[in-house]
DNA sequence: AATGAATGAGACTTCATTCAT
DNA sequence: TATGAATGAAGTCTCATTCAT
């Protein structure tokens, strides 16, 4: 999320041009959001208390909170930013043949372990909290489907991928993206007999093959 | 979860039978565990208190510690309960035709919201507390998985399903099924457009024909 | 406010008769109320600790909020209480000679300390705190003038009291009253010279010979 | 508290004529009271924070303390202030008439709302705050006390009055003030019975009317 | 065995004061 | 001299757990 504050400083490169104070702000903004992201990601949004936040962050504990209303606020601050990185990077994502587009959304996503658990702390936290719900439902997850869905319709519409309902399909590969997700953090112990482990390029190689032929002989 | 009180009570049949006080005592564990599992699925582990674990258990506080060393342990217990249920489930399940599998393996679990909500609230929670995860992971989704790998096998070696990794498959399938429970909670609102709502069975064919035949022209 | 405790319960003798439960919890209230209303007389809200309050009433810090949402409930509690004791003093309070009136007025109320630094404090109280406005001045003062105001009509209509406009003079008497309330405080150091000390009966024969026969030549 | 700037101005007269630099000292001290006095007054001192100062002095907050210790000695500041306001009106006092002394006193105080909420926060401050006590109290009432009983001296020995004791007096009107200033926040909800309210000056008239023919027919 | 009041550790948050710029 | 971000002490409140009845 170190790259984060580039792209949200990038993401206003439009506008009038930060003061020397908004751009410390911002700084100050940026390494809080980072350090909490960070514990969150290891701890949990409940078992992880405003002190370890702020050590991680190296400020006092009272700084946090010139820049942040209370502990939810920065919740939600974290969820935004990681709404925001997701959304980027789809935004890249070029649909061409059908083996690329699913290598893309089944393997961009979650290289990073702290991203799988923050997406996953945000799916907890949302049924709690509307505000990360919001941001991070809204945002992150209703694009990640969208984007899929056009991409499918456009492969649809080309001839390559065969009239199956586009809605459908892009929840159902969002469903599995983000049930890999979850099954990372147990995979490593829960591995298929005697195969040994697969690099997450394998494993892609396989469900992209499973998708795309079918399980049906 | 009812009937989860009944599960437990089957598991030992086969034990010296109970005295009089022992059947006191598992009846009086089930009542917790059945009110704590309500109380977890609604509000989640830390926004639940033993007060209101007490009081749908129509039981004192105090009293639920001479069942349960602590909070900790009766959200274990739920746990092994949970795990308890899902193996039972999936030991009846029967491989005949693919698309009798597929459409056990997705429609059967998850029919209930409060299955669902704890499904999610342990895989959350198994991040933090070992003995979740051990209980919950490596009995419940550990038994998902190889149930489904050893059904793939027997379809495999029968010539109905095409010769694809079995171990692949079924996490594949496993994912998809964990991913759409976490998604269900959204996705009333995020439907396709002008298609309005699925119904869970509708939801499931598609998915079955998508997984059956393969998303390639 | 020891007294207090008994007034409460006299309050409901005529309601169904406590249960044990109930009795230990206004006991309990009674005792914490107490110990509120020493150390904030003592020490006023702002500077009263909770910690401090609990020590008073030899409970823990917790303890307290079994009985009391917050602290500022508590605040409430201790003027309610108060202005209950002010209403029951002032019920039996005859109507007789003006003398009598006016040494009844100016001396019953706040004889202790306590009771007149409390008096003081919800006065403070009540511009920043709703519920104590509502519960010590619309309970507590709007008592103590509408009971002179009607002993005055009575008194004038004897012909007693020459038929000067009731109202005013029964806010004149609360105004001196609570004014002398405040000065209490400082009048041990600013005394007459050389005249030594007042005690409160003669202070209270004078002030009355002051209003009784004016000032006036 | 404008022109209180002003008098502190003024009381230094006398003294070798000020450099530019003690002059600006001077106004910044004047703009950081009148601000202090302004917020102290609307909200107490407790729930009044530097910050708040500072924004309504239209100051950084640091800057506070180039010019008060702390948050105490810029309380002790305003009860000083304000206790030089009171004792250069009541040095402009002329003793006359019996009336016109009581006008003068009733009705001269308490003009101002933020006059009667400041005299109000003092008498509640100078409970924990010697200095604050030292400064208001024994500057600001000591000086009204002992005024009017010059005053009313002066009366008896002109035969105007009847020959009370000047002391008490002099105290129960003081008193009198002081709780009408007190009152004055409710007051307008306490209202006679069918009188409509009173103006200040109507009000002055019948307490005037009351303390100089007494109450007794 | 059941009760539920008492406990107190520990969390979040506020805000007067400091100090580097 | 003015600034305002950083600080951290201290306060309120929650709630899992204990224990006397």
């Amino acid at each position: 999320m170190s790259e984060n504050s580039f792209s949200l400083l990038n993401m206003v490169k439009s506008l009038p041009p930060l003061s020397r104070r908004e751009r410390r702000v911002a700084a100050r903004k940026a390494q809080i959001i980072e350090a909490a992201a960070e514990v969150f990601s290891r701890q949990g949004y409940e078992h992880t208390t405003t002190k370890q936040i702020a050590e991680t962050a190296d400020l006092a504990e009272g700084t946090l909170y010139n820049y942040f209303a209370n502990k939810r606020d920065l919740l939600i601050a974290v969820a935004q930013d990681f709404a925001q990185d997701v959304t980027n990077a789809l935004a890249q994502t070029k649909a061409t043949s059908m083996e690329a587009v699913m290598a893309e959304l089944l393997t961009a996503r979650f290289r990073s372990g702290r991203e799988r658990r923050l997406f996953m702390l945000f799916l907890h936290e949302s049924r709690f909290n509307p505000d990360v719900r919001q941001y991070y439902v809204e945002e992150a997850i209703y694009t990640i489907i969208t984007e899929t869905e056009k991409i499918f319709r456009q492969l649809i519409a080309d001839g390559v991928m065969r009239p199956v309902n586009p809605a459908v399909a892009a929840r159902t590969i969002s469903a599995t993206i983000m049930g890999y997700a979850a099954l990372y953090e147990f995979l490593q112990e829960i591995q298929p007999d005697g195969d040994g482990r697969f690099t997450p390029n394998q494993l892609g190689q396989e469900v992209t093959d499973n998708f795309i032929k079918g399980l049906q002989k």
